[in-house]
DNA sequence: TTCGATGCAAATAGTTTGCATTCTA
DNA sequence: TAGAATGCAAACTATTTGCATCGAA
């Protein structure tokens, strides 16, 4: 149906790996959801079109994925990780109170991981963690007016 | 024993908490401890001393503790979180390869804290999530010398 | 002597693994 | 028809909760 669908059911081919229905929809909903969504949420989003692919058969899809480099997995503190189509290379903001996550451009963190190269030596990875915070409405409900 | 020990349970007392040599120990622990340490380190250096001290006791201290801002919780990602007295703020870079985790200024967050700030309203706590990324020593074991 | 703290068991959330079966190439 | 992929059950890790008992103030 998609090209991109299409692409990476390939690039899996190339590794080894084999066409099944399960992959094919799981890609598609990955696509088809333009943010961020976590194991159960693509389950379910599979399971509307074939009911009988298991949690188990995500995780395992979303891991050869992300070996693959197509998937990216992100951690958000506690809760589940959530999972999105690797692309524009960015970073994610998450409210410590709400829960909500914020995609950013990558280029927030180009002071950060500048200094944590010369510093420390470190090359940084702005998508695999979130940064935590306090987001803007969360802010105003919890801030007596200043 | 320690002038910050008995601040801290002094605090405790100040809040209809109660004086337990559990806490006392587990305060003692995490003073001696200088770097990040989990619930189950801290609980088999508190049973060091104090055998039946449970893990579960351990965890209901160190919220309490961190409902205080006695303590500090950081999360790198998967595995278990890391906690650690409150004090001068900082940031923490952890290793995806080593899981190594190294405290970085504050200062460091500043520019990424200002831009979050300015244009997504976002307020940064440094502290609570860890950023991401590959530590010094991990990259010369896998850069092909360049 | 009251009410917070504890120990223990059990529940929980999120994810991974073992194994027999199914299906792709 | 070999070996990858799947479904299901069960293990696993990190953490939380329920409840009876214990102990600090």
């Amino acid at each position: 149906m998609s090209a991109v669908t299409d692409d990476v059911l390939a690039l899996l081919r190339e590794h080894g790996g084999r066409t099944t229905p399960a992959k094919r929809l799981l890609i598609e909903t990955l696509q088809a959801s333009r943010g961020h969504r976590t194991a159960e949420q693509l389950a379910a989003q599979v399971r509307a079109r074939a009911p009988d692919v298991h949690l188990t058969t995500i995780y395992r899809n979303l891991e050869e994925l992300e070996r693959l480099g197509v998937v990216e997995r992100t951690y958000a503190g506690h809760g589940p990780a959530s999972y999105h189509l690797a692309g524009i290379p960015h970073g994610h903001l998450v409210c410590q109170q709400c829960g909500s996550l914020t995609e950013v451009p990558a280029a927030l963190f180009d002071t950060l991981a500048a200094s944590a190269r010369q510093e420390f030596g470190f090359a940084v990875s702005p998508g695999y963690l979130a940064v935590a915070g306090h987001c803007a409405s969360c802010q105003e409900r919890c801030t007596p007016a200043g």
